[in-house]
DNA sequence: GCTGAATTTGCAAATTTGTCGCAATTTAAT
DNA sequence: ATTAAATTGCGACAAATTTGCAAATTCAGC
């Protein structure tokens, strides 16, 4: 079922999937990007907020989550792997995120640019930060 | 002196060139991005925690000092103003910081890409992580 | 399915991070 | 120099994150 990839990465990374492990990844895939603070109090419950801080540094450690800056504080959402590769607009007004479209031309000039002084760039994060539509118009 | 720019953007604003501003500018221009911990600690013995927490809020403010995601949490540095615009490579290995290679195309195609969806872009953020020159050998 | 070793969890306490009110000090403009 | 306004330092807080440890859970091998 849909835990299998989930099994899979952490058993490869010597940790098992217990029940805290379930539930807090379900809430990631339900959810987009997240503070910690919601994603605790959703958790609230069934898993208290030490396994909560601990279950995602595990996942960030074996890239089952990554933490991005969104406004102030960071939030938590799933990588690559499970939510496919984007980047975030940030709509400084209204504080919604949108994702932003697609580019594979500008994803490759990214890795490039890196490459061009000698590091080997691994993965990267770009976040737009403006007003969306919405917001333009008033 | 070198305080003029700080001084007449903080005039600007309405605010004043004190001697803690002074003495957390200087520290900002000495080092490159540092989180607020460390820059509290640097600034012990000078400056109040408080102090800093408030210094770095009025910067941030009057476009000094913006705050960015590199590593686990936030750091801050100066502006485009002071030090040009620029975006950060970080090493997952040893934890340093360099400035990505200058590309203007690479800044335009971001806007453009955001501006897709009927996005007003008006700053963006970027962050490469990956191997520095010196990791990749080893 | 049961069993033991190893991992993981919950709980409570400690630490860290960031904020606030207010009296004392510093700044800037006369 | 003088003075009003802005700013600082100093607790004291509140919120966020971490840690130690005994009890519970997971998992591999029977």
């Amino acid at each position: 079922m849909h835990y299998d990839t989930l099994k899979s990465i952490l058993k490869a990374g010597g940790a098992s999937l217990t029940q805290p492990r379930k539930i807090i990844f379900d809430l990631m895939l339900n959810q987009g990007p997240q503070s910690m603070q919601v994603l605790v109090r959703r958790a609230k419950d069934k898993v208290d907020r030490a396994t909560v801080y601990r279950t995602i540094e595990l996942f960030e450690r074996l890239g089952i989550v990554r933490r991005l800056n969104i406004g102030w504080k960071y939030k938590i959402e799933l990588t690559d792997a499970f939510s496919g590769h984007h980047h975030h607009m940030y709509c400084t007004n209204c504080g919604r995120v949108f994702d932003l479209p697609d580019n594979p031309m500008l994803e490759t000039m990214i890795d490039t640019v890196a490459a061009k002084s000698g590091f080997s760039p691994r993965g990267h994060q770009l976040e737009v930060y403006g007003l969306c539509a919405n917001c333009s118009k008033a």
